[in-house]
DNA sequence: CTATAATTTCAGTAATTTCTGAAACTACAG
DNA sequence: CTGTAGTTTCAGAAATTACTGAAATTATAG
């Protein structure tokens, strides 16, 4: 299957991306191909595709399979298998924000946690405590903030984020009176 | 400089995650090292601590800069360039989700725009199109709610984000009767 | 200036990551 | 069962990325 000029571009672009972010070039490649095709493609069109082994399309499609970015698929009278991305975008991006979190922001949280947690005598350790316990509650509000974002339906989401710059003045004027903000 | 086995765990753990980003060992350890010190560190007391090379720190050092996630300082009497994590988290925070903005997300969305003007023939393209275009949206909207988050001072933000819950409550609140979000 | 301290650059090497082809495994049709 | 199509695993090769030490550059003190 040969890809035309406009897939190859977004499909490039999405390798090249993909090393910035941990993910090598042919896992993000896989991805831009199915995420971008209409029908569910199976591991050999990949291959021939992308102009990659077929053993290097397994190792990524399991890759991708462990991020829950892909799902499988199967067709009557056709034993291979078949893979294609959710249509939701926005379901993908959660997909993709939870799977991180667990893998990176969970074991960091954790070790911030015990680190401030150790009992320590020298000046620069309560100092670097401090520190950690800085990051540790930056990070605890941010994601625990978008977990209630994830929670919103796509709908209300939609509309809030199209609210722009009217979604702080909505904020300030519920939060006044509370715990009221500084002016600016 | 002997880092104390606190401090050593905090960059270890930093290095580990820089590699799961994009960012190499090293510059993770740097960053990690600078960030949790009390005083402003040189490059040679980086180097001995961290046990890596004196130009790998150099290097290290460089990246940091070109990610404004290190601030220059010098001493009276001193020649030496000695270097400091600013003391805000999420100021920090902030750096960080405009640099990485200014280099994946942006690149990303011309992509994309220049993409879905394109004039296709194929059907195949046209769906490719399609996708794209939602991708588009998507982080369109994320990046541009996120700039206005940006937008909020601190007192603000944390007061918000404490809410939890009830931020959805608000916000449904405020929103009934403009553009009505679905009801679940 | 000159000497020296501090930093950066860079070519070569080391370490790591990615990729491949062959072999092993799995599942199913006949 | 047996044969075959499909998939995965894995050891080694290839490619990429990170690191070092030496040399070059820059800055400043005397």
């Amino acid at each position: 299957m040969k890809l035309s000029p406009l897939v190859l571009r977004f499909v490039l672009h999405f390798g090249e991306m993909g090393s910035r972010w941990g993910i090598n070039r042919t896992v993000g490649q896989i991805y831009a191909l199915i995420f971008s095709s209409p029908q569910s493609l199976n591991a050999d069109e990949i291959a021939e595709s992308l102009d990659v082994s077929r053993s290097n399309v397994s190792m990524g499609l399991k890759e991708l399979q462990s991020w829950s970015l892909v799902r499988l698929e199967h067709r009557v009278g056709d034993r291979r298998d078949y893979f294609r991305a959710p249509e939701d975008v926005w379901q993908i991006f959660q997909t993709l924000a939870q799977e991180r979190k667990k893998r990176e922001i969970d074991p960091t949280l954790s070790m911030l946690r015990e680190a401030v947690m150790e009992p320590v005598n020298e000046d620069a350790d309560r100092y670097a405590q401090k520190r950690m316990q800085d990051m540790h509650d930056l990070i605890e509000l941010a994601t625990g903030w978008f977990a209630e974002v994830q929670r919103m339906d796509q709908a209300t989401l939609k509309t809030l984020m199209k609210m722009g710059t009217r979604v702080q003045k909505v904020l300030e004027f519920k939060l006044v009176g509370s715990s009221a903000p500084k002016k600016s």
